[in-house]
DNA sequence: TCATTGATGGTCT
DNA sequence: GACCATCAATGAG
């Protein structure tokens, strides 16, 4: 194995407990790997999208603490996954400190390895990926769903737009918190 | 290329 | 009963 290739091993909690968007923009590039059944799917994160806690219109979390959004409130490095349309799941990474209801959504992946079609979307990437239900909550410092620096780390250029579907929000509809990798083709549309 | 719409179910009012 | 952090198929221009 080549000396350039490390191997690939879950970010600490401290890299979630921070600053949502220096999270966000920091995810970009990063690799998410999903370990299931022997089977080890990775992919290059290439979009994501800060929620900024309760005051955020756009969180789901400004909704309060409920049920559903029990995992956001929770401590850093957790994956908030909900499902949306009744068809889609979405994952989030829960950041900051526990109590301050923020996170990451992860909106679009570069296949890697071991990832069937594309990745271009939140519903698409968590299809791809077998992301369900079951990882409400999943602690991303585990050996079977966690987030890792790159095998292979590339230079890029960020772009930030406002978020995707969420004109409901107010003035939080025109905060530029989605962040993706300036020409990448796995990005999502719109 | 753009706008519209159906699918489908959990959550909240 | 309405709303939704989506996607794919459809049809008009």
């Amino acid at each position: 194995m080549p000396a350039s290739t490390p191997a690939l091993r879950p970010l600490p909690r401290s890299f979630y407990a921070r600053d949502t968007q220096i999270v966000a923009r920091e995810l970009l590039g990063m690799y998410l790997v999903h370990i299931v059944d022997g089977v080890e799917q990775v992919g290059r994160i290439v979009e994501t999208e800060a929620y900024l806690g309760e005051h955020d219109r756009a969180a789901h979390s400004s909704r309060g603490r409920t049920a559903r959004t029990e995992a956001m409130f929770g401590p850093p490095g957790h994956a908030y996954v909900y499902m949306i349309y009744g068809i889609h799941y979405s994952m989030n990474v829960v950041t900051e400190r526990e109590g301050h209801a923020s996170g990451v959504l992860l909106r679009a992946i570069e296949p890697v390895r071991n990832i069937e079609g594309r990745c271009s979307g939140p519903g698409l990437l968590c299809r791809a990926l077998g992301i369900d239900r079951r990882h409400y909550g999943h602690d991303l410092l585990s050996a079977d769903l966690y987030i890792s620096l790159p095998g292979r780390p590339e230079r890029f250029t960020i772009v930030r737009r406002p978020r995707v579907g969420v004109h409901y929000a107010g003035v939080w509809a025109r905060r530029l918190l989605r962040f993706y990798i300036k020409g990448n083709p796995h990005v999502s549309r719109r």
